[in-house]
DNA sequence: GCCAACGTTGGC
DNA sequence: GCCAACGTTGGC
């Protein structure tokens, strides 16, 4: 079964337009560094899965656009690089912490669906990201996924 | 830049 | 296992 999901970047970091620039190409979402986002990729993220991709920590906070899973998760390698800015001393090959995923450009929203418009839409009240926004993969039910693609003129 | 929310660490 | 101190996130 289709999950959906929002994951979260700052754009500075690892923006959608990043993403977009590379269509059909697999790209790692890694550096994910707290516990209940890691049981989500480690656990429960599948192939196939839809993603809604939150440009975070900035001046209007916005979804940008859809991605998909293509490859569930697995041990994130960027803990165990001291190059990494992600790399984490408790974790190794052989018991590793972390978790990744990887994704693939989806679409982008043609307008993009800011958090001011999540948080007037009545029936989006329920959302993880209004409740809890700071977790960086969140759950989105498929109803929330339906509405804010059609928000976003897809 | 501020600050609230909240996750993590470490002493006990 | 509690909880205070501390660090980080992220909206504003």
């Amino acid at each position: 079964m289709t999950n959906y999901w929002l994951f979260k970047s700052e754009p500075g970091c690892f923006s959608f337009d990043d993403l977009a620039q590379r269509p059909g190409q697999t790209e790692q979402w890694d550096g994910v560094r707290n516990f209940q986002a890691r049981n989500f990729l480690r656990d429960q993220v599948q192939v196939g899965d839809g993603v809604l991709f939150y440009h975070s920590n900035i001046p209007e906070p916005h979804i940008a656009g859809t991605a998909w899973v293509v490859r569930a998760g697995y041990p994130d390698w960027t803990a165990c690089d001291p190059a990494s800015e992600h790399f984490d001393p408790k974790s190794s090959a052989d018991n590793p912490i972390w978790y990744m995923v990887d994704v693939r450009y989806g679409e982008a929203f043609r307008r993009p669906v800011t958090l001011a418009e999540l948080k007037a839409h009545p029936l989006l009240a329920g959302m993880v990201l209004l409740q809890r926004s700071r977790l960086s993969i969140q759950t989105v039910t498929p109803e929330e996924w339906t509405i804010i693609l059609g928000l976003g003129g897809l």
